[in-house]
DNA sequence: GCGACAG
DNA sequence: ATCTTGTCGC
């Protein structure tokens, strides 16, 4: 069962595409918090490089599948797709993984491919099969691509959204969104 | 038994 | 990710 998404993936890593980024004036960021077995999406939309808020929202989904390490995406795909339907962005900030990922393709790389938008994964941790070079540690997380950016812009990106504890504002918001935390 | 473990 | 109180430190 894994082992067939498992090549799917490897064979969907052929669909990215790294190219560099066109202007950006509208950076969006998703993450999402769970209870049970309903994940609860937090997703915002900011100016860049200033990074004020145009916009936020929650959207509570069902989920199903569960969390298997490097098979995130299987989980949280959906949640994110439809939070992101109808949105405006440039780039979208997404929590996981991009091609630092034993596959080359983790849950940003799947957005990115599924919506034909530039997304950048951001991560706190490192996966053990991750190609090396394939990302870049900045601030605290480690970046990599999505789709349709190059891991150098992905990096200038994320640079120019950190806030003062290394983590990308537009993710924190995305993030406290999520767990209620905001309003 | 031991190591690995995105969220 | 989430389960969870108080406690140490700035």
């Amino acid at each position: 069962m894994l082992e067939r998404v498992a090549k799917a993936q490897e064979k969907l890593s052929s669909k990215v595409r790294e190219v560099p980024l066109e202007k950006i004036e509208r950076i969006g960021a998703v993450d999402a918090s769970y209870r049970e077995n309903l994940a609860r999406v937090g997703f915002v939309v900011c100016t860049y490089p200033e990074c004020d808020v145009i916009k936020m929202k929650t959207l509570e989904v069902e989920v199903t599948f569960p969390y298997i390490p490097t098979f995130f995406f299987l989980r949280e795909t959906r949640p994110i797709l439809m939070a992101s339907k109808g949105e405006n962005f440039d780039v979208l900030l997404v929590e996981g993984h991009g091609k630092a990922h034993p596959r080359r393709y983790g849950l940003a790389s799947h957005i990115g491919v599924v919506l034909q938008k530039p997304t950048i994964g951001v991560a706190k941790k490192l996966l053990k099969g991750a190609p090396p070079g394939s990302y870049a540690k900045v601030g605290k997380v480690y970046v990599s691509v999505g789709n349709l950016v190059t891991l150098e812009d992905a990096i200038a990106v994320v640079s120019q959204v950190l806030d003062e504890t290394g983590y990308p504002k537009p993710l924190k918001l995305a993030d406290r969104l999520s767990k209620g935390k905001i309003k």
